[in-house]
DNA sequence: AAATCGGGGAG
DNA sequence: CTCCCAGATTT
């Protein structure tokens, strides 16, 4: 039974599957580098990514090599940015201690940088074919539906349920299984209007017997979004604005943006606070210019209220040595890698 | 176990 | 708007 549920749906993904650039292969860096940009991303957006990404660093070596604000550049606008850290600490690793080669299990997998349990199976099942199970949000989504499984898709513990359903389900072609149980839940399993009618498994599927297919998976309500009043530093000298390299650890770190700061509830005097900001952590005196409206950005957890303060400088320090601080001119913005929430301001100065 | 970390597509 | 996406890491 299980063994004509895995020839049902590797059928019809040899069928349907897309010709994306990283099928062409089973180069384990491609693959790796794939999986990393998929993760929490869709397919559509990491497609140019990908393709810029490879052209310019066409193997593990090349990326080992690579200049690293080049590689947030290439980054930029894609997200979650300690992915591309992450990348390069890998990279360095394989070639610093692999001798260029991928390790060929999930446990040797797992030991690198920004490979978990997600990625490690699906680089060993699609570049080395090895059989394990790769459980996204996908695949939990067809597999809860398929066995009608309660367990809530938000507790991480109850990956291991969703594992080892696959593990009962899975064939040889360990790579085309779980790729097959992840293009399902992106083109017919999905969310909100699963398309049961043309489901190349719907004779398998619980929840389809019983109608109950929107049901799963289960659950638990997303918690609300913070809202954050952020302060936005706007000093303009000689054309160029200031901006500075946010430190790694935070949010956007890594990446290029303009000095901000939180102002809370009882804040009286939002220009003070961002003015006394610029002075402690970046040693520059300046006189309040004007305040002008911003923009709103959304982020998994949070949101920005962006207002901007506009500021003239008093005294110009000596901060030519600082590679983390810049005078930037907007005809060089598209020289540094800024994240989205401060390209939107960009049109705003 | 819970919090943190982006941005965009789809409805 | 909300939900979701080829999740991992840190606390």
């Amino acid at each position: 039974m299980s063994n004509d549920f895995g020839r049902a749906l590797i059928d019809w993904y040899h069928l349907v599957k897309r010709d994306l650039p990283w099928r062409v292969t089973q180069d384990p860096y491609c693959i790796w580098l794939s999986e990393i940009m998929l993760q929490q991303t869709q397919v559509v957006t990491v497609i140019g990514y990908y393709n810029r990404f490879i052209k310019k660093y066409p193997t593990v070596n090349a990326l080992a090599q690579a200049n690293e604000s080049e590689v947030y550049k290439l980054w930029e606008g894609l997200g979650y940015y300690s992915r591309a850290r992450n990348l390069i600490r890998c990279a360095k690793e394989i070639v610093e201690s692999y001798e260029g080669k991928f390790p060929q299990t999930v446990e040797g997998l797992k030991k690198l940088p920004g490979i978990g349990p997600y990625t490690a199976g699906a680089i060993a099942s699609i570049a080395f074919n090895v059989k394990s199970h790769a459980v996204d949000g996908n695949v939990m989504r067809v597999i809860s539906r398929i066995k009608m499984l309660e367990a809530d898709v938000r507790n991480p513990k109850n990956r291991v349920v969703f594992e080892s359903e696959v593990m009962r389900l899975m064939v040889n072609d360990s790579g085309d299984f779980n790729q097959g149980l992840m293009e399902l839940g992106a083109t017919i399993c999905t969310p909100k209007s699963p398309k049961c009618h043309i489901c190349p498994v719907q004779s398998f599927c619980m929840a389809y017997s019983s109608e109950t297919q929107l049901n799963y998976p289960v659950k638990t309500p997303t918690p609300k979004k913070e809202r954050l009043r952020m302060a936005v530093v706007i000093l303009k000298h000689k054309g160029a604005y200031l901006m500075h390299l946010r430190p790694v650890g935070g949010l956007l770190s890594n990446l290029w943006g303009f000095p901000v700061v939180q102002v809370d509830g009882e804040c009286q005097s939002p220009e003070r606070l961002a003015r006394e900001y610029l002075a402690s952590d970046f040693g520059i005196q300046v006189k309040f210019d004007k305040e002008t409206k911003g923009k709103t950005h959304i982020f998994t957890h949070l949101i920005w209220e962006m207002t901007l303060y506009h500021y003239d400088l008093i005294e110009m320090p000596d901060l030519i040595e600082d590679p983390e601080i810049a005078w930037v001119e907007p005809s060089a913005f598209s020289d540094y890698a800024i994240p989205t929430a401060f390209k939107k301001l960009l049109d705003l100065l």
